[in-house]
DNA sequence: TACCAGGAGAAAA
DNA sequence: TTTTCTCATGGT
């Protein structure tokens, strides 16, 4: 088994996934912010909520007052520290000229300055990248570094970069050619079918014996 | 009731 | 440098 056959074995089971559920890249920033460590169906309630007080803007978060906002995203939990990252990001947004402006820079770049805003961490930055500005770039979460080291394909304690170039050059060796549109589109859907896979029968202990304890995950490796 | 979710950063060791 | 702690709501 490799990182791609199950690819194929996710995409088999659940069918394309099209993500990210959201209206606009900005929506899918604010986000990815919302949802460290966060189910998603309280990260939605959060965005409703910002939505109905028409504060899903860039503008409107970096104007708004830290307990205004905390206040509109209760419901996604972590609340205060999240209502501070959000501001920051907005800020830092807004100081280097919105989307366009920032889509213009080089993937690294890009990536370089998601990063340096306090608050953005590299699961973060790569949803911003990968889901809102269409780079290549494969991203890693918990589900991932679980349910393949469960596998015995990675080892559990490999860090974030190694982990998230294993499965980039992983599809690249796979192909001849590869351009980027193809490398965006077998990212954003492989890592969807992993986060679907894993709130599916992945979850830790004690559900795993339906999936994952043992070293060979049976619902993978059978379906 | 207890556990956990599509992390990140600060503090402690 | 590595490990531990903190942040918190809502669903199962």
């Amino acid at each position: 088994m490799t990182l791609f056959s199950v690819y194929q074995k996710l995409l088999n089971q659940y069918g394309p996934q099209q993500w990210w559920p959201a209206d606009t890249p900005f929506e899918v920033m604010v986000g990815a912010i919302l949802t460290q460590n966060t189910a998603w169906t309280n990260v939605e309630k959060s965005i409703a909520r910002l939505k109905s007080k028409r504060k899903l803007t860039a503008q409107a978060i970096d104007r708004l007052q830290h307990d205004q906002l905390a206040e509109l995203i209760r419901p996604s939990g972590y609340f205060n520290v999240k209502a501070t990252r959000l501001k920051n990001f907005c800020h830092w947004y807004l100081a280097q000229g919105g989307f366009e402006t920032l889509n213009e820079l080089d993937t690294a770049s890009l990536r370089h300055g998601l990063l340096s805003v306090n608050g953005v961490g590299p699961e973060t930055a790569d949803d911003m990248m990968l889901y809102a500005f269409n780079r290549p770039v494969f991203v890693v979460d918990a589900y991932t570094r679980r349910i393949f080291s469960r596998l015995g394909l990675v080892d559990d304690a490999i860090g974030y970069e190694p982990l998230r170039e294993k499965f980039e050059l992983e599809f690249i060796s796979k192909r001849k050619q590869v351009n980027e549109e193809a490398r965006v589109a077998h990212y954003n859907e492989y890592h969807a079918l992993i986060v679907v896979h894993g709130k599916d029968v992945c979850r830790t202990r004690p559900r795993c014996e339906k999936c994952c304890l043992r070293r060979q995950c049976a619902f993978i490796s059978d379906n």
